[in-house]
Formats: C-alpha cells, structure tokens, sequence
DNA sequence: TTAGGGTTAG
C-alpha cells in the first residue's frame, strides 16, 4: 500500500544534481529504504522541490512520521541539494530538517553536503551553499570553513571569497586550529598567492608535518626546488609524502639524477616508499635509463600488488621500461595488466613506435579501438611517429585526417611535426613545405628541424637552406640545425659553405654540443664524453677498440666523415669518428659484461652515420645485442643489421 | 563529516 514506484519521480536529473547520487549512494544505508526496501530509486530520480514534496507528502500518507529519523535523513540529503537550486528550495529544506527529530546539528547536516559538494567536479556549488548558510544565519564550525576552503582551492576566481573566510577563521578565534590553517595554507597557495601562504605558514604557531607538505608541494609545483628544498632540509620532522613531493618534483624539473639521490637518501632513512614514490621513482629511472633500479622498484610493486591494481603505477612502468629500451618487458606489463586506460594504450603504442615497430602499434590501436575506448592526442602522436619511423606515408595521412574527422581531435604542433617528419623523410619535401605554409598554428623549430632532416637524408640544399633560416630565428643557440646544414653541404662537395657555416657558429659563439653516452654497469652509471679521456679504464677501452675497428675494416668498415664538421684532414676526422661517446661506451660494455648481454647505452644527441654502420658491425661481429637510446629512438643493433632498418 | 605527493607526446 505504501509502495513509492520510482516510475513517478522519473524526470532527467538536472546538471546541479548529480552530486546528491553521489551524496546518497556513498552512504551505507540504500536510499529511503525504511519506506520500499525493495526499490531501486536513487536521488537522481527525486531531483526538483516540487518532487521533493510530492515525495514528503508521500511518505507522510505513508503513516512513516518524518520524525522518524531513519526515513527523514536520506530525504533531508535530497532536499539539501536540491537548495541548492533556489533560495526556496533551502528554505524548504530547513523546515524539513526542523520538523525532523534527525540526531545531529544542523551545522553537521550541512556540513556533510558542503564536503560533498567541495569534492564534486562543480565545487563553487559548495559556495553557494555556504552563502545561503551565511545569509540564513546558520552557525559555522571549523568543519565548514574548511570544507568552505577546499571548495575556493578547487574553484577558479574564488580567492577573494578565502581570504574573507581567513577573516572569519580569525573572528570565530580559530587560528590555533592546525587543521583549518593547513586548508587556509593550501587554499592560498592553489590560488596562486604564495606570499600569503608563506606569509600563514611562516606565522603559524603551532605547524604540523602537512603544513610543511603543502609548503614544499606548492613550491615544487611551481618550480621554485630550491626553496623547496631549504624547507625539506628545515623541516623536524619527515613523512613518506615529503619525500616523495621532493623527489617528484626533482622529476618534474627534469633532475632526475637528484631525485633519485634523494630517494636513496630515503631508504637509507628507513622510509618505505608508497605508491607515488613508486611512480616518481620509475619516471626518474626511465629518464635516466636505470634500468636496474626501475627492475627493483618493479619487484617492490610486485610485492605490494601494485603491479596490477594501480594503473598509473603499471603505465608508470610500461613507460619505464620502454625508455629502457626493453619493449617486450613493458608489453609484457601491458598484457598482465586488469584495467587500462587511453594513457596505458597511448604510452604502449608510443613505446612500439620508438622501437620502429609500427605494425605491433597499428595492431594495438586496431584493438584498442575494439575496447570503445578513445583515443586521444597523444595516441595519434604515438601512431604518427611510428608511420613516419617505418616510412608508412599512406598510413600516416590517413591518421592524420582519421583524428580530426573521426575523433574531433583539434591537431596540435606536435602532430603537424609528425606530419612534416613523415613527409620529409618520404622525400617529399615539396609538399611538407606546403604543409607548412598551410598550418593553422604558427611553425616552430621542431616543424622546421622535421623539414631540414629530410632535406639532408634527400640531399635538398635549398630545402635545407630554407628551413635553417628559420631555425636561425626560432632556435638560434642550438647548434645541431648548423651541423646537419654544414652535412648538407659536405655531402654536395661544397666545401665554401661547409666554411661559411663553420663562421656563422664561431660569430654566433656556438660551440658543438659534446655528445655523451651513459652505460649503466650493477647501478653505476659511467659516462663517456666524445674525445674526453679520464674513465679509469680509457686505455683499455682505446686499446679494444682499436682491435675491433681492425676487425670491422676486414669486414669492408670505411669511417663515414661527413659528419665531422671540422677543418682537419681525413686522417684527423677518422680519429674524432673514433672517439664518439657511444663506440667508447659500447666497447666499455663488450668488456665488463659477459657474453650474450645485451648492451644499453644511452646518448644525448643522435646517433651519427658512422657510429651506425659500425655499431651494426659490432654486433655481428661480437654477437651481441646493442640498444641505443638516442635523442630520437631506439635502435636495436642484432647481427649485423638495425631495428630502425636504416630509416632514421 | 575536515588538509598534503603520482601516469602517455619531448
């Protein structure tokens, strides 16, 4: 007799109040359950004040009193949110909750929806709310203004509404309340006024472990590490999530080497790493190349069962290891993994394409397309690239038209660079000039570098001369563009202009960037510059490469000097060849690790002509595999050929 | 019923 069909109430749910499905269903007890024990009805269902009435006077005919509290709580929930909607509405919901004999203050009611509200994707809602409960005459508690805060940290242009709240913490004598200040420090600081939150923080009389964290996450956050790290240094005591906000900052401002020295430094302190740490960590290590250390933290997650439950730890992982050049590893990561996300597939497709393994990115896509789920950006930026590494032009084009036409993806210069690099390299540099002229977003120097590379592979002089003077502008201290010009040059012969170059640098004061290859040896990392000489084990090192390239030349080795842009003879040229980072770093490898290793080496510019055909030599010749990470990709050298199939 | 740290493009 007192069934309350769902059927009744049901309306489409207005924008304003998806929270109070939030608000009921979080809750332990289902939705009006004294009433229909069976129904299914949530707050979605009884979302306006005319059907929050109809409602109560339901349940009054019900025989159910409202001062049941058992009945009346989950409908003054509803009513509460639905004040939101009008001055009436909240008026309505206070008379409710005054006829109700409901066990808590009203304070604490409405607190519990301003905590709700404040964590909804529309917090200013909480503001709102707060303003009616101002208007009313409603007390506040330190329970509200901090909820009050939370809701100006997450809402943009709220920052005058806090600091009028900071004055009210004042006025109500709470500035003892080390809680309420920590939210008043971080809703400052999130709203971008660090004076004023350092201003709190410094006066505080009494801080505890997170005030200092709120200090030092906001100042890594916005890059001042410095700062931060006086803090961290200052500060009496330490949780894991100090250290972990130092280290992932460090990460952040692409210091990984000091993130990870901190993080040794936090082991050594006996703190156990949690999950973030663990993901700071391994985006340290695949910055790095660490492999080792990443394995570790692998073996950690493992441990705790992060290795599966927590996607950002496993995406943090694939990516680890395919900066590792271990692809198989981060697909086998991949594959174990229980749920993935567009960043999971995107990061897996990207690692395929930096392996020049377009077919197993393609694949993926076909099948991540089979899941519903949509791709974004950066998948197309990962597709992108393994269709202009693999020399796949009709792919690539139909990518690119596919993002707009099929997914709404706005390209970005990223993907126009793609498009150019693609083109280019096909030898089609006409048209990615065109391309160019045709962008809707200004060029920059990754667009023209992409045009100039092609014009080098193709030997294109004017192209090449183009794109560099518009390097000359957008880029002007980077040396690499004058390099790749000057190979231009060398290659036609034309020995005036490899000078005119060489004087451009020198008026310009640029200097060649030193190349240098790591080699990661039991979790030391040994560095070798190009033509520098002070590793312990140099005359070694010197002395079996010597015997190699004997052995290299008998194989028909010739040295490739083009890529020396110096003034010096070709005997002189063959010695600088001889002396690249990553010859030196790989034949130190050959000799400390035993046979069947594979070799991971890890350079900062790309990998030169020279260095390519010998490296490939080398690994036939040895028997080993050498994977080199260069500024671009990865190349794989096995048995006397290269994963990028001389395409580069 | 309140606060603080994390993932893909380079």
């Amino acid at each position: 007799m007192t069934s309350l069909t769902v059927s009744a109430f049901q309306v489409p749910p207005p924008r304003k109040v998806a929270a109070a499905a939030v608000a009921v269903q979080s809750s332990k007890e289902p939705p009006f359950s004294p009433v229909t024990p069976s129904t299914t009805a949530t707050t979605s269902d009884f979302s306006t004040p005319s059907q929050i009435r109809q409602l109560h006077a339901r349940l009054i005919k019900s025989g159910l009193p409202l001062s049941s509290s058992a009945s009346a709580l989950p409908l003054l929930r509803v009513a509460a949110v639905c004040a939101l909607s009008s001055p009436s509405a909240f008026s309505y919901a206070r008379q409710l909750f005054r006829v109700s004999d409901a066990t808590v203050s009203e304070t604490v009611l409405w607190n519990s929806h301003l905590n709700t509200l404040s964590s909804s994707p529309s917090p200013a809602d909480a503001l709102v709310l707060f303003s009616r409960l101002l208007f009313a005459g409603v007390p506040s508690d330190s329970f509200t203004l901090s909820f009050v805060l939370k809701a100006c940290s997450r809402s943009p242009c709220a920052l005058p509404l806090g600091r009028a709240v900071h004055g009210l913490v004042e006025k109500l004598g709470l500035r003892f309340d080390v809680f309420l200040l920590n939210t008043l420090v971080h809703m400052y600081a999130s709203r971008g006024d660090t004076v004023a939150a350092r201003l709190l923080f410094d006066v505080m009389p009494v801080k505890d472990v997170v005030t200092w964290n709120i200090m030092i996450t906001h100042y890594t956050k916005s890059g001042e590490m410095v700062v931060a790290r006086q803090l961290f240094d200052l500060m009496p005591e330490r949780s894991v999530r100090s250290w972990t906000a130092m280290i992932a900052g460090y990460v952040q401002w692409k210091n990984p080497r000091e993130a990870l020295r901190l993080f040794r430094e936090m082991e050594l302190a006996g703190v156990k790493p949690n999950e973030v740490t663990v993901v700071a960590v391994l985006a340290a290590c695949a910055d790095l190349g660490e492999l080792d250390l990443g394995k570790r933290m692998h073996e950690f997650a493992k441990q705790r069962s992060l290795h599966k439950n927590n996607v950002r730890v496993c995406n943090t992982l694939i990516d680890m290891y395919i900066k590792c050049g271990c692809v198989e590893m981060a697909r086998h990561v991949f594959d174990a993994m229980d749920e993935r996300t567009v960043v999971s597939w995107s990061a897996m497709i990207g690692g395929h394409a930096m392996h020049g393994e377009a077919e197993e990115a393609l694949e993926l896509f076909s099948r991540m397309r089979e899941t519903g789920l949509e791709p974004n950006g950066v998948t197309f930026v990962g597709l992108l690239h393994a269709c202009s590494h693999m020399g796949l032009l009709e792919e690539g084009r139909q990518f690119f038209r596919s993002m707009t036409e099929d997914h709404g993806i706005v390209p970005e210069i990223e993907h126009y660079g793609c498009m150019v690099d693609l083109l280019s390299r096909a030898g089609l540099l006409e048209e990615a000039r065109e391309f160019i002229r045709k962008m809707p977003v200004k060029p920059n120097s990754v667009v023209w570098g992409a045009l100039l590379g092609g014009a080098k592979v193709h030997k294109n002089m004017k192209i090449g001369e183009e794109a560099i003077q518009h390097l000359m502008v957008l880029d002007p201290l980077n040396d690499g563009y004058y390099v790749v010009l000057s190979n231009i040059y060398a290659d036609a012969g034309q020995w005036e202009d490899v000078g005119k170059v060489r004087r451009m640098m020198k008026d310009r004061g640029l200097k060649k960037t030193p190349g240098w290859s790591t080699i990661s040896l039991d979790g030391v990392v040994h560095e070798f510059v190009a033509g520098e000489s002070d590793h312990p084990q140099t005359e070694e090192i010197y002395k079996r490469l010597d015997e190699l390239l004997e052995k290299l030349r008998c194989r028909g080795y010739i040295p490739d000097t083009s890529a020396v842009l110096l003034d010096m003879d070709e005997k002189e040229k063959e010695h600088v060849l001889y002396r690249h980072s990553e010859k030196l770093a790989v034949v130190f490898g050959l000799m400390n690790t035993p046979q069947g290793t594979p070799i991971r080496i890890m350079k900062n510019l790309r990998v030169c002509s020279d260095c390519h055909v010998a490296l490939k030599l080398i690994s036939e010749v040895t028997n080993r595999a050498i994977i080199v990470r260069d500024r671009n990709r990865f190349h794989c050298f096995s048995h006397g050929s290269c994963s990028c199939r001389d395409y580069w």
